[in-house]
DNA sequence: GCGGACAGAATTGTTGACAATCTTGTTTGG
DNA sequence: CCAAACAAGATTGTCAACAATTCTGTCCGC
């Protein structure tokens, strides 16, 4: 059963330098458009060439790295103007996950959104926005997964993590998690409430003013 | 600038598995769940193991095959309640595109909608379901182009890849054409009055029926 | 002084061989 | 006769070297 997710030994290597490249970029330890030359990260990760190659090419298709033809990769930039077009995408996605959501939440998960929504609401009266944001991942996380709709998760997972930038710059913006929390607080209403329409449009208005947002 | 789409010289190898590969799988040249060896591939399709590798590796990221470690890959075969999760995101991103259409497309490209409808209605009438068929994905694909929405349309095309098999299918079920282009009729509709909220409603109608008729 | 050709360096793409792992059919002990 | 250990075969994962391509800085002719 152990399967995955030990860095140390048992792991394939591709699957290694692969997690740890990941993390590199997700983690901003990589600056955006830095080169990424195969050798050196070869190296820097104790693996050989064919397995960053491989490792790359996994990330190409997440959307992480962009490769030219016999030019290398590249840590990919996302403009801002792509980040709205993802958020669009985001904001019907997770409407969808949101409405089955609140048709399939058993009564315990509908208390942890509850939960959450308290803790949320805590984070933002004593003013920690980074706090904030990682609760809010982690309501949309759960709502995600509620909605059992294992398609529409992993799309949102290969968008959010194209994100990762602008999402810290975003939080840290002054008066924007109160507004943000009521938003929340309105999808947790109209989930609790079993109401899959009224979900969907919570999250719809959530993530419009999200888009918004970014705009500046 | 000529940089890619001449499948007979200039290209690389590795792209030029991948288009082979990728062709034959949704042409259905390869049995679903049919084993896909390396060593075999690489010596039917001319090119070495390791870009058959690279093919491999994009394809299981594009959710085309299916790879374990150590065990080889398979095409990955998508049972019906997958196909009902695919057609459901399928329906909120293309209400998404659709609604940015109705804004953003110019009067030569409703003109082209408007004559794919009657193209379609055609057929129709004429009992073709195969052109229907592929009037419809044609349809599809210019709504999403005249969009503009750049990643809607890559998550798409993804999601569309992976059903090609029920498309069929679905195709051939008697009644169901005419039933769908009704509907089709509406959404261009909506689109040339340039009113989003219609057009995206339009397009959640008809993939919703979609999905009743998946499910028998 | 400037544009274009040219050589050198750097980097990716490709190849064939080797090692690790898994599957399958067989054998052996009970 | 059956179950577990075992061995052979097949297949993927990894490696190091080689070829092809692109970029960069320099030099020459004008």
């Amino acid at each position: 059963m152990p399967e995955e997710a030990r860095p140390g030994t048992g792991e394939q290597a591709k699957q290694h330098a692969l997690a740890q490249l990941r993390h590199a970029i997700l983690h901003g330890e990589m600056a955006p458009a830095q080169r990424l030359v195969e050798n050196e990260l070869a190296e820097q990760f104790g693996v050989t060439r064919a397995s960053i190659r491989a490792a790359l090419i996994d990330l190409e298709a997440q959307g992480l790295v962009e490769r030219i033809r016999n030019r290398g990769s590249r840590v990919r930039v996302v403009t801002v103007e792509e980040a709205v077009a993802i958020t669009e995408c985001r904001m019907v996605l997770e409407g969808l996950c949101a409405a089955k959501a609140a048709v399939a939440a058993g009564d315990e998960q509908l208390a942890e959104l509850t939960e959450l929504g308290t803790a949320m609401t805590k984070a933002v009266a004593d003013g920690e926005p980074v706090t904030y944001s990682e609760l809010n991942q982690e309501l949309h996380a759960k709502v995600r997964e509620f909605s059992g709709q294992q398609t529409a998760v992993d799309l949102l997972e290969r968008l959010n993590a194209q994100l990762v930038r602008h999402r810290f710059q975003l939080a840290l913006r002054p008066g924007r998690p109160q507004h943000s929390l009521n938003e929340h607080l309105v999808m947790i209403e109209a989930i609790r409430a079993r109401d899959p329409q009224a979900a969907e449009a919570a999250v719809r208005a959530h993530l419009t003013s999200v888009i918004e947002a970014l705009s500046d």
